[in-house]
DNA sequence: CTGATATCAGGTGAACTGAAATCA
DNA sequence: CTGATTTCAGTTAACCTGATATCA
């Protein structure tokens, strides 16, 4: 079969020298595979999901927005994007002010899809929070946020 | 130019429903995105980087194993380790007690290329730190161990 | 016989680089 | 002219499903 985590007691502990850039990494592999099983029946995956709820929550980006806000490159988002739109789950529409950008929007469609999987992606977060205090969940957002910033601030080279 | 994390502010504070799902995706986003600028000299990827250090800290694992500790098929698992016995940085042998599983190791090659980039990566894992005390990068990790060994003790469904 | 491992064949979506057109 | 956005073209790595052989 496939897909059988922590079966293994042998590689279960398995760590590495960046053991923080390495658990995260475990974590959002372990995250993303349930997701994408809970996404599959709509034809859609994790990253496209994250998208979406991106757009839901600031209307209006643009796809060199997204690209920017999920680290790949505009080209790789124009892909994604364009799968979306001709999925219906999302429009776009020429920037008023300014005429060579396409600003993004969910369509009903995309709301539809979104509202239909809160349910279980709160479940899903919740079954990764097991084990965690309220107290060290909110911890655990600050600290992560604090990451996500200093990566962000201080770009490569 | 592509990949200019940080630099919209309108995007900066973004976030959607399942608001650690969201956080912890785009910190492995970040992060990923820097790992891999920084291994594109070395011709390897984030993932690719990631296995050779499981093996690093586990010499003589088989492929399957690998599979299910990285959340992918066997199959998949078995292309990224060909590439990378093709490159020399792994060797497989006969497990002795075991005609059917091949164990993999680092070659003289894996390893070097690990060293070469120990001192980056830890760089890294500290700028991602930064902001965070000695304490905080402790519980930090205990929180992020719990998460994943809670995704991974309930499979999907 | 069952289950795990490895491998082969074939296919696909998702990322990349490079180049070009448009426009602030 | 510079820089940002979009788009086109081509390529590659990373997954997948399905089938098969081997062996505990």
């Amino acid at each position: 079969m496939t897909r059988t985590p922590g079966s293994d007691r042998a590689v279960e502990s398995a760590a590495s020298r960046p053991s923080l850039l390495y658990v995260v990494k475990q974590v959002e592999l372990a995250a993303r595979a349930q997701m994408d099983e809970l996404l599959k029946p709509a034809g859609i995956t994790a990253l496209q999901y994250t998208a979406l709820t991106v757009l839901r929550r600031r209307d209006g980006l643009s796809s060199a927005q997204l690209a920017r806000n999920s680290f790949v490159t505009a080209q790789s988002m124009a892909d994604m994007i364009t799968a979306l739109e001709r999925r219906g789950l999302i429009a776009r529409r020429r920037d008023p002010g300014n005429r060579r950008a396409l600003l993004i929007s969910l369509t009903d469609a995309g709301h539809e899809l979104l509202a239909a999987h809160d349910e279980a992606m709160d479940a899903l977060e919740e079954r990764m929070l097991t084990g965690l205090t309220a107290r060290q969940r909110r911890d655990l957002e600050v600290y992560l946020n604090r990451c996500r910033t200093a990566l962000s601030d201080l770009p490569p080279h």
